[in-house]
DNA sequence: ATGTGTGAACTGATTCACAGCC
DNA sequence: GGCTGTGAATCAGTTCACACAT
């Protein structure tokens, strides 16, 4: 079980139990495969058939020894002396972070940057279906006019447990982060995309992805003299 | 001079040419100054005087010897049986991350995340005022009526270099971002938040903090088995 | 010749553990 | 007694450099 070491915007303890085999790999490392799979896209878009660490590594704006190494956690896919099948490579990453099919997910909370988050379109282009939005007052964000159907969040157990969802985006104010969050995992939730401004506290398997809007801005702040 | 070590979700390249004081301070460590400083607001409303490491560490989600070193960095603010000034050390740190007073910055891309954000009030309540936005259709944008001035693209130079703007929010698409990256950078942008799915090539004094959504629901999505 | 895969070396960051001060 | 400040020890992650495959 597991992958070692802390993501910075994450619950320092936040682990995962990942499926047996795969041991010690730095979570740095799977964030990185996105970005990876990313730049695959573009490559099978452009028909190119391989591509070397280099390339690609110049790409994802990383160390070709880094991305090989990346690479070499999981496996073996290049050929020495030609580089990395474009199409192969991307399928394999899919399969890895577990996107070979459409996962469902949800939403928490329908204010300002909730229901700006189920208007983006970002989500659904990367393959990810927002299957339903919870919120005190759904009518209030049902005007707001999208199309994903916005219940009430006392339908909120209910309706994850009876679809089987694992993933939530959670954007409510602090103060009622944590209870919410707790309410999300009992129910089954075992992944928070967290955009609340707190830490919230989760049991080990669950793992948190904290995004702070603010924080990153206040952050910038400090570099620019 | 600077920073060292990178910051996760930043151009591994970007590094500050800082006031010339402070040397070799983690890039997290300065990103968890603004989660101190956000459990610190907690309790400066609650009235507490002083606080223990161990307390506001528990808070912030790090362990206390990590909450020390981080603040040995900057100085010595603590009392030795004591614990810290809550009041004395949020004044500090807002010092230290230059969010004494407000910061200006505009926001590039009106689309669907762009003026989101624009109506998302946790900038503008973490002390930051956005004052322009722009968009190549600036109408559509105004349409959406937000309480920032909408500009044409076009006037992007112009305006920022009028109000000395150092931050800005980049939210375009990913085939136009690097292009008006360059163009704030030229205009006098040193800090970038960048919402973009791309790998912004910036010049070394310029910083980068990359938030791409959904491959933060994506590296999620690993975890959930 | 080219470019992967990987142990070894290194660099950076966290944690320990305790001396020193209130 | 309690709690900070910090050198030393540990741990994690990155980069090097080269053996090996095509």
């Amino acid at each position: 079980m597991a992958i070692r070491s802390e993501l910075d915007r994450s619950n320092p303890e936040a682990f995962a139990s990942a499926p047996v085999e795969r041991i010690d790999i730095p979570k740095k490392a799977i964030y990185r495969l996105s970005i990876y799979h990313r730049c695959l896209q573009r490559l099978v878009e452009n028909g190119q058939e391989t591509v070397s660490s280099s390339a690609l590594a110049k790409a994802a704006g990383v160390k070709p020894a880094q991305l090989r190494k990346d690479l070499a956690y999981f496996g073996q896919f290049g050929t020495r002396g030609l580089g990395y099948p474009v199409e192969t490579l991307a399928s394999m990453i899919r399969d890895l972070l577990g996107r070979e099919r459409l996962q469902p997910v949800v939403l928490v909370g329908g204010g300002n940057l909730g229901s700006a988050l189920l208007r983006y379109q970002g989500f659904q282009k990367e393959g990810f279906e927002v299957v339903a939005a919870f919120d005190a007052e759904p009518e209030a964000v049902k005007a707001r006019g999208i199309g994903v159907p916005v219940f009430s969040e006392k339908e909120l157990e209910e309706r994850i447990e009876a679809d089987g969802v694992r993933l939530a985006i959670l954007c409510v104010p602090g103060s009622i982060a944590q209870s919410l969050a707790n309410r999300l995992v009992s129910a089954g939730v075992s992944g928070i995309l967290n955009f609340s401004p707190v830490v919230l506290d989760v049991p080990e398997d669950v793992v948190v992805n904290n995004v702070d809007l603010a924080l990153e801005l206040e952050h910038l702040s400090f570099f620019v003299r």
